[in-house]
DNA sequence: AGACGTACCTGACCGC
DNA sequence: TGCGGTCAGGTACGTC
């Protein structure tokens, strides 16, 4: 799925574009996405006004004039799509005269807006998640309240990181995935930072040095910070909310080149390409120890 | 408690 | 052309 620099680049397009509009029409498709859509989904959400979208993790978080908060997971396949062209037919909604949706096979949800604007939920492999709760709660919400630090955040910080990883007996790309110990990495921005800082993805992390866990604290935060800026990685399902593809799998340098040469100018290794606990990783066996 | 395998789902792609 | 196998960015849950 999207990693946090997707997810980040999902928020900073739909902001702007949903920000204090009403939500006037909730056209849910299904009754579920990987779990049950929350209880009365569509007459919570109608009539609210979308105060602000914030991010936790992976997670998007639509702050409403309900005193709710919608949370939306993107799953693996999870996109959020933002509609204004005009079709043929037209169906009277509100005040506003919406084209009629066109469904595709997996648009599971379509939020109409005041302002004449569409944003529909499709997730294919419908891995997504959504959920409503009270926003005084939200920091209480089980898919929140267990996550690891922000790694944008101010609170990340190379002792924290150093204790977390020195109490495992797993590996460091296991450790650096676990949401507990740090919030909004998965299996492509890992192995980056671990190419970056030369550590091989199958060391254990109780053995990475306290200089190596400062120089994997800047490379996390550069890695994401440029991924957001490139408007996050397009490898097969992510897009933009106007539909455009995202340009940092442009700048992956270990992910994906498998039987390539190494990047790194100062070596000669071929980067291989191995599972690891049912995922796979990429690295080079040459520069990275 | 932590580690790990499995399950959830569809679609794309590869080799035969 | 079709079929089976494998892979895909994530998370929860059961078992040890």
């Amino acid at each position: 799925m999207p990693e946090l620099p997707e997810v980040e680049t999902v928020r900073q397009g739909l902001l702007p574009i949903v920000k204090k509009k009403i939500i006037i029409k909730l056209d849910q498709r299904r009754p579920d996405l990987r779990w049950t859509l929350p209880k009365n989904m569509s007459s919570r959400l109608e009539n609210t006004k979308i105060c602000n979208i914030s991010r936790r993790s992976k997670y998007l978080l639509f702050q409403l004039s309900s005193g709710e908060t919608l949370i939306v997971h993107l799953g693996m396949s999870g996109r959020l799509l933002v509609l204004h062209d005009i079709e043929q037919t037209t169906t009277e909604v509100g005040s506003f005269n919406f084209k009629t949706h066109k469904y595709d096979k997996h648009d599971h949800i379509v939020m109409y807006l005041d302002s004449g604007i569409r944003v529909v939920y499709n997730d294919p492999r419908r891995f997504g998640a959504m959920d409503l709760i009270s926003t005084l709660n939200l920091d209480n919400h089980k898919w929140l309240k267990k996550l690891g630090p922000e790694p944008l955040g101010n609170y990340f910080f190379a002792d924290y990181l150093f204790e977390k990883l020195q109490k495992r007996k797993s590996s460091i790309k296991t450790s650096l995935m676990d949401q507990k110990i740090i919030a909004g990495l998965g299996n492509i921005y890992v192995l980056e930072v671990l190419w970056l800082c030369k550590i091989a993805p199958s060391r254990s992390a109780n053995d990475v040095k306290m200089i190596e866990v400062e120089r994997l604290i800047v490379a996390i935060r550069n890695v994401l910070a440029r991924a957001i800026k490139a408007g996050g990685t397009s490898l097969q399902d992510f897009r933009r909310v106007g539909g455009e593809l995202g340009y940092f799998q442009q700048s992956l340098q270990v992910y994906g080149r498998h039987k390539q040469q190494c990047k790194n100018i100062d070596c000669l290794g071929t980067i291989q390409r191995v599972k690891q606990l049912g995922r796979m990783s990429y690295y080079c066996d040459q520069c990275q120890k």
